[in-house]
DNA sequence: GCCGCGCATTTAACTGCGACATAGGCGGGA
DNA sequence: TCCCGCCTATGTCGCAGTTAAATGCGCGGC
């Protein structure tokens, strides 16, 4: 299982990160965190819980999702290695939603205090979390977006080629495939729409030569046309600036 | 017009906020800050700028939203005072949104240096600016929800609760009712409907007597109805924690 | 080897919502 | 004052997407 490097916990996975000084090296390796293995279907944060803890995905994939009160789920977000799990349960009080392993995961585990020393100990990683905030708020914005204005076609285009795009990111992807960790449900529930709906919409994609996942691989055939269906953000926005 | 105190600028008009120390207060008086005034349908922040300002809401209403590629346009958020604007330009080199006035607004400006500069000089702020940024993603995430799993007549008393419950908490609400500062159009942007449908389901909810605004007043008339159509959460969520 | 379960697939009937059309009200500008 | 543009209101129709139900298929357990 392709994984990301334990040395580089709680923060160190994030592209934005600074260089570390060499008394940051030395905060890092006193950190305590531990490492953890869980199995496909398991819930790794619950929705109400207030756990101390919190994770940073070091493999596999999952899902973070809500449950509402009709019993329908929504799922907010794919989870990919990386990702950093838990912050809102320490902020909010308790968490707004649950995450569930789609495969297998490693984690790494630290106390939630331990966040907050490493703060005091490196200011500036206050400003790399708030930066990862920032970068949440971007990809959900999207999703509203997508939810919002979009077609069934369109919105799966865009699905497939974040998750194709973030598999790619971790070295999961060869020969322009990689293994999909989701089932089509999970993407019905991300996208608002049914699962019979999903399907339909699947094959039609097929048909169209534009990606794949029958055979449990995802591949982009067509990458344009996926592009062309699946973005959200005008090339030039209109702008009218404050006077 | 009602509005928060400038003095509680950047950042204090948060309820999180830790107590102010006495050299925190001098330093928050040596912050360099400006007041802005801008009519309605100003385009406060625009999509693709990276303006180097920050706004504080002191006064009036607005939205944020995206501009698509098709043209259309999806309404993330409804800004009231209080609300902190324009940090993703900092952060993620340019705005990813724009920001209207729906009513005449008053803003409180400063430089983002000056934010950096506040986050030096007090490094709590950075704990509450990351709490803004939880409070944020969970609304998003109340926001996809809603767009994915419900229908046009609960995404409506949804919206209607919440735009009534922070005109509330600034006060705007007498007798009941506040004055509606968004159009039906707005609604519509925000809630992935229809400028038409999103009229004819206000003609429901109206005939069902469970809220009006056709006075140009918002006014929950049966707020228990409206609850059970309008709650995203479960009371109870389901909790299989991490064994 | 058979059974059971999770997941994918497909067909058929029904419906919520969007597109289009039309009309009325209200306010601001010349 | 009259006009014109912006917003609200309401009806009809078609389609994208939903709900329901049944089949197939691979895989792990006994």
């Amino acid at each position: 299982m392709t994984r990301v490097n334990c040395t580089q916990c709680p923060l160190r996975s994030f592209p934005v990160f600074t260089p570390l000084t060499e008394a940051e090296v030395a905060f890092q390796q006193s950190f305590k965190a531990g490492e953890l293995t869980v199995k496909r279907g398991t819930t790794v944060l619950a929705e109400g819980s207030s756990s101390p803890q919190l994770y940073t995905v070091l493999a596999g994939q999952g899902v973070r999702y809500k449950t509402l009160e009709n019993g329908r789920r929504q799922v907010l977000n794919f989870v990919f290695p990386g990702d950093f799990l838990g912050l809102q349960a320490g902020l909010m009080g308790e968490m707004k939603h649950s995450v569930e392993a789609s495969t297998a995961m490693v984690l790494c585990v630290f106390d939630r205090a331990e966040l907050w020393q490493l703060f005091r100990a490196q200011p500036s990683r206050a400003y790399d979390l708030t930066w990862i905030a920032a970068a949440e708020e971007h990809f959900l914005g999207e999703t509203i977006a997508t939810l919002g204005q979009r077609d069934a076609i369109q919105r799966l285009a865009w699905a497939l080629l974040r998750i194709h795009e973030r598999l790619d990111a971790v070295g999961l992807v060869q020969d322009g495939a990689g293994s999909m960790p989701f089932r089509q449900q999970d993407l019905a529930d991300a996208l608002g729409l049914s699962l019979v709906h999903t399907n339909k919409t699947l094959s039609r994609l097929r048909e169209r030569e534009l990606c794949d996942w029958s055979d449990g691989r995802l591949r982009i055939m067509n990458l344009d046309a996926m592009a062309r269906l699946g973005t959200t953000e005008r090339e030039r926005p209109e702008r009218r600036p404050l006077m």
